[in-house]
DNA sequence: ATGAATTTGAGTGTTTATGATTGAATTAGA
DNA sequence: TCTAATTCAATCATAAACACTCAAATTCAT
């Protein structure tokens, strides 16, 4: 048996019963002890499960937790300072679309004094924004688990009720030969009909995510302005054919 | 049994009663008296439960808690029973919109073994279906902050998308003769669509809400099966030649 | 076919979870 | 208030689960 086969039984396994003994695994892939505790190792480094004494079970899906998942990082800190600018750029009265994800999360801080109108398919979003007096519209969809977000031709149905003044977006990677992407296609699109729904589209993206190239394109980069943290110079210009890049120092 | 197991079979215990004795958890878990204090203690410690002399309580649910601050402890138990009730009506495969509110919750944690897919306009309905691993569907709209209810005309157009095989709605009062009334507008054309785009409607009220008349009309009493707690029997003819009443006995 | 890289399973000492036992603390009844 | 009955926290030995290492088996590239 394929080692990706019997982590794909697991990870099914897991999805029936919520929690799963390792002898239980042992019987039924035919495989050794150490075999399964590499693969639930594994599993658990990729955040597909979470591993408890004497066998595994389905990850925390508690929403609240998704917002600050990574705080591990001072990378943390970077996504801030993205999105501090990003909010000044916000202008009074302004109405505006806010992506799900833990980046544009950190926007939302900075938008009491505003008096926007923010529209958001991110679930984790709204109760930071209602604590604020934020009127605030989510979009329909189907609630991603994993990440609190909503997607599918709901979400985008729900979309085409509005227009923006500006979308600010989160992204996987950015590229100058293959634009914006991320990897679920269901996100792409939503972000996509977002952009396409604003004046004015932005991208939050610190540095690391140059060159990445995830499998569902979101847009060309000329589609909507990048802000981002430094980047070396000859990259810089190479970006600044395609579109606007708004650099933040740290 | 796995200790994360054992654990969440004693919340979930929690749930449905409210408190539970040391015994008790014995007697369901086969584990020994050592192993269910060990338990008790931790899971306190992550403050999912109180412990108390003999057993274990809930302690206040936070999200929920503002919703439900006017409530008396009493009622709550009522709406468990009566949302027992309507989770049994549900059937395998199932698709079925909640509405939102205190009363539908209490659903939630019956509807796990269901394998249904869900659809609610409930912000607070969310997290509790998502870690139940239920498909999640969310409708669109505005944010209603001090209820977390989503509403308004982006709601409505959201639940065209839909089709019901049951839906459960709450009320403010049901009437014979003006039926089933809540007090924001919007909110009643919300359940009113929910309910025309059903097969089978039902609506949740415990006895108290009968002569109950809100600014709002929802529908006919003909319109939704009710289910409620005991009432005297002449109301209940009377409601009889209206529609069809379920009493939960309590 | 050959050697390198990867995957696997058994053996190791260590860590963790469990259940029984103890005496102290708490509750309930007289 | 006192006594008896529970319930409790702490300790301990045992058994299970653990991480780790190493050698055998397999897969892969050349």
């Amino acid at each position: 048996m394929l080692t990706s086969e019997r982590q794909q039984v697991i990870l099914n396994l897991l999805e029936e019963k919520d929690t799963i003994k390792i002898q239980e695994i042992i019987d039924i892939t035919n495989a050794s002890e150490s075999t399964v505790r590499r693969d639930l190792t594994e599993l658990e480094n990729e955040h597909k499960l979470k591993r408890v004494h004497g066998g595994a079970t389905v990850l925390g899906r508690k929403l609240h937790e998704l917002s600050v998942l990574d705080k591990t990082s001072k990378n943390i800190q970077e996504k801030k300072e993205l999105a501090k600018f990003a909010a000044s750029i916000i202008q009074e009265g302004d109405c505006i679309f806010i992506d799900a994800g833990t980046t544009t999360f950190q926007m939302l801080p900075y938008l009491k004094e505003k008096k926007v109108v923010v529209v958001t398919n991110g679930l984790t979003h709204v109760e930071a924004l209602i604590e604020q007096g934020i009127p605030t519209y989510l979009t329909g969809g189907y609630v991603k688990g994993k990440t609190g977000a909503l997607v599918g031709p709901q979400t985008i149905q729900s979309l085409q009720n509005y227009r923006f003044d500006k979308c600010f977006l989160g992204v996987n990677g950015f590229d100058g030969k293959f634009g914006y992407t991320t990897p679920d296609p269901e996100e792409a699109a939503v972000k996509y009909k977002a952009s396409e729904l604003s004046q004015k589209a932005y991208v939050i993206a610190d540095h690391t995510k140059y060159g990445e190239v995830s499998f569902s394109n979101i847009c060309a980069m000329s589609q909507a302005t990048l802000i981002t943290t430094s980047l070396p110079d000859e990259i810089l210009h190479e970006l600044n054919q395609e579109t606007t890049v708004e650099v933040v120092a740290l």
